[in-house]
DNA sequence: CGCTATTGGTTGACGGGTCAGCCATTACAG
DNA sequence: CTGTAATGGCTGACCCGTCAACCAATAGCG
């Protein structure tokens, strides 16, 4: 039946496959074409917006991480190549011998520099300017009650605890 | 300047970085949960509903393809991996000796049937559930757009054409 | 017919992310 | 102090997806 609880009804069902749809062909689509003229992935590049917006293009690692919600061995991984590229750079922080400083080079702001404004002007054509302002702020709301909702939820654990 | 086309307002900015991290978010959670409960990872899950609304589980690998809208060297890679598990077989079309057919096996209906239900639940609980029925309408609708217009955008092509 | 283009599919190398496990350092309780 | 926990970060193995190159079969044109 299409009300049953662990069921979609079709109302249901068209929102949700068609919202997970949506984002992965339009992740898609903006991260090639980012790729192609910026040599940017999108990991890199939404790394170095958060870099850049910061006074200096310094912060502590960590902020880093809870900043946009990534897993410490992403980041990790992610810092290593970007370094090898001289994108970044990284320093120990002589107030506490275990946190790193991770550092914008200034290769690293050219590269986002170049790269933003066609990448924004795409997100726009894309996305922003198929929507009217009211669509806009029920977006924004949506995710900010799905964030909340999920920021509340337990962490995941194995089938053995009290 | 807030206004320049070839950049987000704060209202802007604010619905395209909160969907992203909606769905980055929500996806993570959500694939996690599944993977840990029925072992079967997003994909996986994808492909073999597809399969499974098909009548015998049977159907052309180009046509799971088109309907997924997936790279073909990506199922290729799963469909061999599946295959080792045994939840899907290919078998070969006499009609076209290039093309091939996939076949649900009984594990893999089994597969998709326990996992369905508590990863619909989920759906509902983190996704569904927080909306209302003109929010999931509008939902789709933006989807809608949003993958017409990408559906109508010409290919990526390298810097060599007429 | 025969040649070329197109189509369906596979493969291997690679970039990327998660996970589990590790190490060093700091915090904190007794 | 001292031992234990928590924190910040790194690494290696593995899974996953893209890309480019390839191959076989078919379509379709001369």
């Amino acid at each position: 039946m299409a009300t049953e609880p662990s069921w979609l009804s079709t109302r249901e069902d068209r929102a949700w496959r068609g919202s997970l749809r949506m984002h992965s062909q339009l992740s898609a689509r903006l991260n090639q074409d980012l790729l192609q003229d910026s040599g940017l992935s999108a990991s890199e590049y939404e790394m170095l917006v958060v870099l850049s917006e910061h006074p200096d293009g310094r912060m502590p690692a960590q902020r880093l991480r809870s900043q946009l919600l990534w897993e410490k061995s992403r980041l990790s991984h992610l810092m290593r190549r970007m370094e090898q590229r001289g994108l970044i750079a990284r320093e120990s922080n002589p107030a506490d011998a275990r946190s790193a400083m991770v550092c914008l080079t200034p290769q690293g702001r050219n590269a986002i520099t170049e790269a933003a404004p066609d990448h924004v002007l795409r997100v726009r054509q894309h996305f922003i300017d198929l929507m009217t302002p009211e669509e806009l702020d029920i977006v924004t709301a949506i995710s900010d009650r799905v964030l909340a909702h999920l920021a509340e939820l337990p962490e995941i654990e194995d089938p053995a605890d009290c």
